[in-house]
RNA sequence: GGGCCCGUAGCUCAGCUGGUUAGAGCGCACGGCUGAUAACCGUGAGGUCAUUGGUUCGAAUCCAAUCGGGCCCA
């Protein structure tokens, strides 16, 4: 025995140690995550978990969340990791649960930024070299390639689905479906063919998208023109009155139908010399003036809201006999011009949007190739270029020009071949919010909806509330086609029942692509014919538009809700980022109730977006991108699912380098937890379990915490509150188990005799909290928790091959009891805290080292006198870990420590009055009797 | 410019319907242990609750404005 005598050679091993039941375990501290977690993939790939999942719960309620499906260009990134994981814990968390919990994940692959991107990979000789069939294909292509990476990226992040057979917006079944919904609404007339301005490149002879454009500056003209009333106004007495409008566009004026003022700004009349009283926005006479270069003027009244001038008419600038109206509008910016704004539906989107309020007429005198028809009046078969100048000396023959300069400005235009483009009406198809009062029945429907969390109930609704008709046709070739056809003899639309029935039998078995490859005749009934001129099938053509991109997959609910067995609409849970509330979640609701009167889901869950460190979003050129596949390769998944758990998604989530760090630091603090539990659980048999009835106080203690753990985590998974989940979670395992419980149990599991009862009243315990936290974590830490499943002796796992088929755990303990047990334990614990302060003191006075070195005198008030000699002394010692306790009587809570008396056991570092056991005579006396049994 | 939302310690979060010196854990500093050891325990220092006004006996909590940030429109 090489003790030294002082007891202050506490380093010197001596042999008592092999006589102790000390930690074992192979489950590493280190987790190294990024090359463990493929395995575990491997692992539930091997044991078809996603099927498994299903089948455990078989035959019980079913809860379907929906996924929302990302477009199928790029890897992801953040948000999109951020949006799938969340989505993963709620769908493991609800298997647990014993729901029958389907997760179907899919892919947007039609749209615009494909064929663009497709497009520019060509290059524009390639491009014009191919048929429409062909570039297709290579879209098609394209979004399976990348539908490919990002399933990879997201089975990486441990997110479980059928990933086999996921659904795509290509799929035929699915086109199918685009169909099936677009037939029903247009039979109802919800669906009709209007016109609306898009960008339009006229030497391209194309509509152009938003991010086909690019901005310039060009030199535009810039004239103020007087159109004169036709209507009485306030300043006819001061001589005859011209609204004073300014443009940069001449070559619109034929189309103009309004003039627009700001409805609260005030508007006053200038006098000229010439007797002529041009009015306009009172704070822009000055601006106005200096640049007509008005020597003298007068401003006269009266003074007049915009508001008060609506309704007044004026004759057209360029057609005679025309008139047009003033009208109010928001967008009328008084930093420039007039404060009158020209306004041509046919030409702007806000002067679209204020025709459409107003219900103007939309006149659009300009042609394919950018010349005017008749509409064009003195300037028919003109370009509008051309036209331009000869506008302007038009106006100024006819006094009517008031000034004419030019500008330097920002001005789009087209991607392809760099030239101005014009904003200009095509025929667009849409779906009117009014016709089938859509509007209405959408908004009532909202009303039957969980919206999480509760203010975005108001988001939604305030945006459909004043949406406009959704424009659904696009000029493009990647998507489905608008199933309509048109006929060539008269233009009359023709679409029925009977044809869009042959179109969807037509993109289920040959898919959308055959619309440009076969003729109508070729799969429409024989006997169809327009209705109108009553020509034939092979006089019909069919459309060239396709369907917005949001309508389709706005229509998921019929291509997958609907189409899959396993499936069955409405999903309990849509769950997206909030800009979802403009698109997705939208789309899907319009659609939804356009043709089921119903919303496509129960409950919506929004999340905000993530942004860096300061709250600023991510971008290339803030250098701020942080992307989650470097994170699974420094960290692993489990960081980013911890992270994910641990942020609140109501606002917007913050991701930096110090948080991951913060997170990681919290992960190896649960992950030791684990180790600790396993490490103490390797010899222990739930055949040896101890009742309850049998067990400490302190461990009846433990497992009452465990049960309120339960409750609150449980309760906050179904609150949709997961980062309350993970607070739960971590404060237990930090200041329930390290910080007390498993501190204190040390003592217990190491010294006392391993098949003792109060060992194995511990190891019951540890083992209830091993395999029932283990649970409780394994939505967001799928993989470690797979870990330590793996690592738990056989006998603990129940039969289950994965944690993720484990079932949601459940506790039995008594409630009476339990809840005397916590107020008891408040009390204890106060004082425990207590004892520890007084224990640093000691410390730092030199008296003590580790606390097992002390004798602690707790001074107490009657009350807590009470409670305290209840427990009783020993339990007290081993709870405060101090060699021995003595409470006195106080009016105070007081806390004295004092060297421990008795000697130094070698064996359990406890200070006590040493065995005189013959056998064992210089351990303490519950070391000898451990080491008789041994023998 | 409009609609919706957010701003509590370095970080992640608590602070219910307004009511004692604003809490927790992590991080940090210092100390202990060396039988959870690239671990574990303890003590301590950190916040004019974005700012400014207002309502109130009393506001992180209610109202307004400002600043900063996000999404969606324009």
């Amino acid at each position: 025995m090489s003790l030294g005598s002082d007891g202050k050679d506490r380093a010197v091993p001596n042999d008592y140690k092999n006589t102790m039941n000390l930690p074992q375990t192979e489950f590493p501290m280190r987790a190294n995550l990024s090359q463990r977690e493929p395995e575990w993939l491997k692992f539930w790939e091997d044991i078809d978990i996603y099927r498994r999942s299903l089948q455990v719960n078989e035959g019980g309620e079913t809860f379907i969340l929906h996924d929302g499906p990302p477009y199928a260009n790029g890897h992801i990134h953040m948000g999109t990791a951020y949006n799938k994981v969340l989505k993963d814990l709620i769908v493991k968390y609800k298997t647990m649960r014993g729901y029958r919990s389907p997760y179907v994940p899919g892919w947007d692959c039609h749209g615009q930024p494909i064929e663009h991107q497709v497009e520019k990979d060509l290059g524009p000789q390639k491009m014009a070299q191919i048929s429409q069939a062909e570039l297709r294909e290579r879209c098609r292509e394209y979004a399976l390639k990348f539908v490919d990476v990002q399933r990879e990226e997201f089975r990486r992040l441990g997110v479980r689905g059928d990933w086999d057979d996921p659904y795509l917006t290509l799929a035929h079944d699915y086109e199918a479906g685009n169909v099936k919904i677009f037939k029903k609404m247009y039979l109802d007339g919800a669906i009709y063919k209007g016109a609306k301005p898009i960008h339009w490149c006229v030497r391209c002879h194309t509509a152009l998208a938003e991010a086909e454009i690019e901005y310039a500056d060009e030199v535009s003209d810039s004239i103020y023109v007087a159109f004169r009333f036709t209507d009485a106004t306030p300043w006819d007495t001061e001589g005859p009155a011209f609204i004073l409008i300014w443009t940069t566009t001449p070559w619109t004026l034929p189309a103009n139908v309004a003039v627009t003022l700001a409805e609260d700004a005030d508007y006053v009349g200038v006098r000229l010399p010439d007797g002529h009283v041009l009015v306009m926005a009172e704070e822009l006479v000055e601006p106005v003036a200096s640049v007509t270069g008005w020597d003298s003027y007068e401003i006269i009244g009266p003074r007049v809201k915009g508001s008060e001038l609506s309704g007044l008419h004026y004759a057209h600038p360029i057609h005679a006999k025309v008139g047009g109206v003033i009208v109010t509008g928001e967008h009328v910016d008084l930093s420039t011009g007039t404060g009158a704004v020209h306004t041509a539906p046919g030409h702007g989107e806000e002067d679209y949007l204020v025709g459409q309020r107003f219900d103007l007429p939309m006149p659009m005198p300009v042609l394919d190739d950018g010349t005017f028809d008749a509409g064009g009046g003195p300037f028919a078969g003109m370009s509008v270029t051309d036209a331009n100048p000869r506008i302007i000396e038009w106006l100024r023959e006819r006094g009517a020009l008031i000034a004419a300069t030019t500008i330097t400005h920002s001005y789009p235009h087209c991607w392809r071949c760099k030239k101005p483009v014009i904003f200009r009406a095509t025929e667009q198809w849409f779906v009117s919010m009014e016709r089938t009062h859509l509007r209405e029945r959408a908004l009532r429907a909202i009303g039957e909806v969980e919206w999480i969390p509760g203010w975005s109930v108001n988001r939604i609704s305030a945006m459909v509330a004043d949406r406009p008709d959704w424009c659904i046709s696009r000029q493009r070739a990647w998507g489905v086609p608008i199933p309509v056809h048109k006929c060539s003899v008269c233009g009359e639309t023709v679409a029925t029942a009977s044809t869009f029935d042959a179109v969807i039998e037509l993109f289920e078995r040959e898919g959308s692509d055959a619309w440009f490859t076969k003729t109508p005749a070729e799969y429409l009934p024989k006997d169809t014919v327009c209705p109108r001129c009553g020509a034939g099938v092979e006089n019909l053509v069919p459309e060239d538009d396709i369907v917005d991109v949001w309508w389709e997959s706005g229509v998921s609910h019929t291509s997958v809700l609907e189409a899959r067995p396993e499936l069955r609409r409405p999903a309990e849970l849509y769950l997206e980022g909030s800009d979802q509330h403009r698109g997705w979640f939208q789309s899907n609701l319009l659609t939804s109730v356009g043709v089921y009167d119903a919303p496509p889901y129960k409950a919506v869950l929004t999340h905000g977006f993530i942004v860096d460190g300061e709250g600023r979003k991510m971008s290339k050129s803030l250098g701020n991108v942080i992307s989650p596949l470097d994170v699974i390769a420094k960290s692993g998944a489990d960081i980013i699912r911890l992270w994910v758990a641990a942020s609140d998604y109501s606002q917007d989530v913050s991701v930096s380098d110090e948080i991951l760090d913060r997170t990681s630091e919290a992960y190896r603090r649960i992950r030791n937890t684990f180790r600790f539990l396993l490490s103490n659980l390797y010899d222990f048999e739930p055949s040896e379990a101890v009742a309850w009835e049998d067990m400490p106080e302190l461990d009846r203690f433990a497992l009452a915490q465990l049960a309120d753990l339960v409750g609150r985590v449980t309760a906050s998974y179904d609150d949709w509150r997961f980062h309350q989940v993970f607070h739960a979670v971590y404060g237990y395992c930090v200041t329930d188990l390290s910080a007390v419980y498993l501190d204190v149990l040390k003592d217990r599991l190491y010294a006392d005799a391993p098949g003792s009862v109060g060992r194995r009243s511990a190891q019951t315990v540890l083992a209830q909290i091993l395999t029932t936290l283990v649970r409780l974590v394994a939505p967001i830490l799928a993989f470690t928790a797979e870990e330590v499943w793996q690592f738990m002796p056989e006998t603990l796992r129940g039969g289950h091959v994965s944690v993720h088929l484990a079932g949601w755990p459940e506790l039995d303990v008594p409630e009476q009891e339990g809840a005397a047990l916590r107020g008891v334990y408040a009390v204890v614990l106060q004082v425990r805290d207590a004892v520890t302060k007084a224990l640093e003191d000691a410390r730092a006075a030199g008296t003590i080292g580790k606390s097992q070195e002390a004798r602690v005198v707790v001074a107490a008030p009657t009350d807590v006198r009470a409670v305290l000699k209840e427990r009783g002394m020993a339990t007290l010692a081993e709870l405060f870990i101090v060699s021995d306790v003595e409470v006195i009587a106080s009016d105070e809570l007081a806390v004295t420590i004092e060297p421990a008396r008795g000697e130094k056991c070698p064996r359990c570092w406890n200070y006590r009055e040493l065995s005189h056991d013959s056998a064992h005579p210089d351990v303490c006396g519950r070391c000898a009797d451990v080491l008789s049994q041994l023998a």
